[in-house]
DNA sequence: CATTGACATAACACATTTATAATATAACAA
DNA sequence: TTGTTATATTATAAATGTGTTATGTCAATG
C-alpha cells in the first residue's frame, strides 16, 4: 500500500480524525486518548497503529506510557497530491467557457444529428 | 457516512486517484476512463459512483454517454478539515521547546532506573 | 517479588469493499 | 425493427477493516 493510500485511508475513519483533532491540542497517552471514546483500549491502539503507519502521528516512550503527537509527514504527502488536483480544478474553471460550449454542442447534437 | 468519510475514503484508492488525475486533463466518458485500466467497465462505473458520492466528480448526459469531470465540493471539504489540522501542527511547533523539555525529562527518568 | 497499570498482540466475528460475470436499459445506427 | 454502443445494476465471491475478548509484556510500586 502506498503512502498516499495509507494516509487517505487513515483519514477516512471518523474515530481516527477525532484522535488527530484531540492530538492537535497536544500530546496524549493511549489511555488518555481512549477514555472519551466508546471503544476498548485495544481498538484505540489499532487506530493509533494505522495513524502511525500513515505518518500522521509519532510516539515516544515514557516508562510504560507511549505519548502520541501529530506528525507532519502524512499531511505533507496528501497536501502535495491535493495541490495537483486543486490546480487542475482551477484550470478547468478557467476553461469553463470551453466546457459550456461543449455542452451546448452536445445538446444540439442530441436534438438533431449526433456524430 | 459523513461527507468527509466519503471523500477521504474515495481518495484512498489508487485507481480512483488515477481517474481523478486523468480527469484533471479534461472531461472523459466512462469508456475512455475504463480503457487504460486492467479492469472491467462495471468496476470503473462503481469507482465513478464512489467519486460522485464523494463530491469529487460530476457527470452530465450526452446521449448514451456520461462524461465526467472534476468537481470542487469534495476537495473543498477535506481542504477545510486539513487546514484545521495544519494550523494545529504549526501551533505544536511553536511550543516545540515544551515538547523537548518533556522529552529530556522522561529520558532522565528512563536513565535513572531502567529495568 | 507480587501486583497493578499501560499498552500490544492474537483470535475471532461481522460488516464493508471491490472485482467479476451476467444481465438490463437506453440511445443510436442501419 | 434489429443490432450495437455506452453505461448501470445485480448476484456473488474474495479480500479487507473494525470491533471484542483474552492474554502477554514491560514498567512502576508497595
Amino acid at each position: 500500500m502506498s503512502q498516499l493510500d495509507a494516509t487517505f485511508s487513515a483519514l477516512s475513519d471518523p474515530t481516527r480524525r477525532a484522535i488527530l483533532a484531540r492530538l492537535a491540542l497536544g500530546e496524549l497517552t493511549v489511555m488518555e486518548l481512549a477514555r472519551p471514546f466508546d471503544m476498548t483500549q485495544p481498538a484505540v491502539s489499532r487506530h493509533l497503529k494505522v495513524l502511525e503507519g500513515a505518518g500522521l502521528i509519532v510516539r515516544r516512550v515514557d516508562g510504560a506510557k507511549r505519548p502520541c503527537r501529530l506528525a507532519p509527514a502524512g499531511i505533507d504527502a496528501i497536501d502535495q497530491w491535493l495541490s495537483m488536483l486543486r490546480a487542475a480544478l482551477e484550470a478547468n474553471y478557467d476553461r469553463l467557457d470551453t466546457v459550456l460550449a461543449a455542452m451546448s454542442r452536445s445538446d444540439n447534437m442530441k436534438r438533431k444529428d449526433t456524430r
